[in-house]
DNA sequence: CCTTCTTTTGAGAGTTACTTTCATTTTCTA
DNA sequence: TAGAAAATGAAAGTAACTCTCAAAAGAAGG
């Protein structure tokens, strides 16, 4: 059962500030529901790294971050949300559009994700770690991952391609170039996970294939 | 809740023959387990169609079907597989296959869609309709979706594709390359739940989109 | 036809993710 | 500081699975 499988980790027992933190100037009531959100999910994925997914229960989660289940519930869905949820696909957005109105679509994709992965890399390492082995692993979590692929970096993307091109938001094309580039990622996370690559070599593999869409992949 | 939106059908009470039918020279007790599979699937889409999916219980697929309910998970591992297990991945591949050797990729995918799809739509049409249907707008299906493309038909593909242009199984440009194709059919499945197309020029719109990924994306 | 072995099935009990409802506590506002 | 609004917890309920074991049905041999 590979999605029990137990990962070494070392996260904190207390919840961290995170990369996209911006709890400054927030109502008070905002900032500690995002605190306590925050702490749900540091606690699970620190239990689903050292039991495994299907062996936490929401209970064991809810009891580690001193919350009832139905507080748990509130704050997340389900429990595939917690691992999936993320903050990237507006900042990729934002760095998609700012990058020069002269690169080709590709080209700017491509300076984007060169600017973005070590960067996300680097800072929240540890968890992204986890949610990487996580929702490549676990079926549950696999297929829940093409779902929040879907409502989040496709659709970011696709209407990021869409304005850089002067089309409507809802064009067609746009719409599957979106797709091949959520592909690429895809490609990339799956040949991270079967050990094909490391880590390190990750934004290199996407950057490669991302110039192989552009060239109509000349295989 | 559009999961629970009730669809006009007129599937038979009784399981008819279906286009990739096998039955012949099987022993016998083969024969009836196919069968059994055969009627509780269609039951379940039946039920799907006239109720909503959330609103079907496996108890109810399993009076319908006359069986227990125990039977029903030995058959199907989740209430999802009812909806997402098909049998057209294997065909696509010997039709890509059995494609002249001098076509392009691209040219020999496009050939091979072309054969197909309209076959697909006509001979199981209702079937595959409700399950289309399902499939893009119930959340859960939605997710399972990805997944059996993933380990369907993006694995069918990737192989032909290496084998095709003499590289290793696991070649991670065909990787990339098959998940492209993958969101070109994911794309034509959106775009025709969102009423941007007709079922009739899905074909169509496949086989522009096709051309697209061979001509780098020139938007 | 009867016996024996194998496979398939059904019944029932248990787990857990979620849902819903309602009373209680906590934070905000006047 | 009182009262409104929002967040929480407790508890009961549903339904998708899982497991176990005994009964029934098909296959095979005499």
């Amino acid at each position: 059962m590979p999605q029990n499988r137990t990962m070494s980790t070392s996260l904190p027992e207390h919840p961290a500030d995170r990369l996209s933190d911006r709890l400054a100037g927030l109502p008070l009531r905002e900032r500690k529901k995002l605190k306590t959100r925050r702490t749900i999910q540091d606690h699970a994925l620190r239990l689903f790294g050292a039991q495994g997914y299907d062996a936490t229960t929401v209970e064991q989660i809810a009891e580690a971050a001193e919350i009832s289940p139905s507080t748990f519930f509130r704050y997340f869905p389900t429990k595939e949300d917690v691992v999936v949820t993320d903050e990237y696909d507006p900042i990729m957005a934002d760095v998609l559009r700012a990058q020069p109105p002269e690169l080709s679509m590709i080209e700017a994709l491509r300076a984007t994700m060169r600017a973005m992965l070590p960067q996300m890399f680097a800072v929240d390492q540890e968890i992204v770690m986890i949610r990487i082995r996580l929702t490549t692993t676990v079926p549950a979590l696999r297929a829940r991952t093409f779902e929040s692929l879907r409502e989040g970096t496709h659709t970011v993307l696709k209407e990021a391609v869409a304005e850089r091109t002067g089309r409507p938001g809802d064009d067609l094309e746009a719409d599957a170039f979106a797709w091949a580039i959520v592909g690429v990622l895809m490609s990339a996370m799956y040949a991270w996970m079967d050990g094909k690559v490391s880590i390190e070599e990750m934004p290199d593999l996407i950057d490669h294939n991302l110039e192989l869409v552009g060239a109509g992949f000349p295989l």
